[in-house]
DNA sequence: AACTATGTTTAGTTTATACTAAACGATTGG
DNA sequence: CCAATCGTTTAGTATAAACTAAACATAGTT
């Protein structure tokens, strides 16, 4: 293939793999993402290994990831042993669903924590035994109700530009200038 | 202090560290927000040292970095050499500087990276040699035009939600259900 | 001026993460 | 049934980030 094309996918790639970074996630997912989404046709992993320039079982594993987060397809073709992947060119898709994911896992978990310090917090209120603490208890107590509050307001956001994007996706309407 | 509400603020603490590492931040970070949130009065370096656990030098950097963030504040008492801090306690304002500040540095360099791509390619298809190289070159074209359109859509949707926050913070109406 | 209290910087260490190389397992073809 | 071709797993390694300990800088106090 021509030189310059090549280089210019490289400069791709190597930008995908600093948004991946970026955005949390290994820097080579990012460029092995970037590889399947600038492949005309459905790519290998052997051929994702040499554009890519990481060994074949860390394409492997990121492989998996990017499948998971439904950024790319598996495509097998009769005949042939060969795994081969194609992108997800749906981006939208992709945020909504990256988010559904991060939202479940981690954020939760942390949200759960800051209600089981208040709880922790609320029941000490009542059995109290000196003044000092039963004000700095209600501090305590209002902080992370304000804090929770956020959380479960941020929450709401998301969900809610979720579902918007899901209007657009059935091409009600472009809202964001696209 | 009472013990159980030690406990309390320590359960707190180390939410706080798990949501700041899930945001990408470092976990002391997280913590000593948290330590200084839960403070009733502005708290000194050492007494942050104390809570957290960490070192004088974390607690110093990783301080001033939040204050960048705007998510602390500084305040010098007459009289004190000591540094003491409050929290920010504004989220939805952290959330407008972070944002901001994320979007400066390497989001818009990564979405530089790709209009770089895309331009080589563009140049390449003008003095294009081959036959295939020119149909590659379209592809590739296409890809990095679509991506770069979302990047953009994505930034359009970003400042409207700053937008709209700045709305909310001037107390014209909650729209997120706080 | 020396000493003390305070925050910052730095050099080195720790730690978590992601990668490599190679063994492994499984499937297909000869 | 053996060999070849894949993808996966694993044990070890490299690397980047973040922390510690200690030196340093600065300013206030005696």
């Amino acid at each position: 293939m021509n030189t310059e094309l090549v280089q210019a996918r490289e400069h791709f790639i190597q930008g995908m793999s600093r948004i991946s970074h970026f955005w949390g996630f290994s820097k080579a997912m990012g460029a092995i993402y970037g590889a399947i989404y600038l492949s005309p046709a459905p790519i290998s992993l052997d051929e994702l290994v040499a554009q890519v320039g990481v060994s074949k079982g860390a394409v492997s594993t990121n492989v998996r990831t990017l499948e998971r987060l439904g950024m790319i397809h598996k495509r097998i073709q009769l005949g042939d042993r060969k795994d081969y992947y194609i992108a997800e060119t749906d981006f939208w898709k992709i945020v909504r669903r990256v988010l559904r994911e991060r939202e479940q896992s981690e954020f939760d978990q942390a949200l759960r924590t800051v209600g089981e310090s208040m709880v922790l917090v609320e029941e000490l209120i009542e059995g109290a035994d000196t003044e000092m603490d039963v004000e700095t208890a209600v501090f305590y107590s209002d902080r992370m109700q304000a804090m929770q509050s956020f959380f479960n307001s941020l929450d709401n956001l998301v969900a809610m530009l979720i579902a918007l994007e899901d209007l657009r996706s059935k091409s009600v309407q472009n809202l964001f200038g696209r």
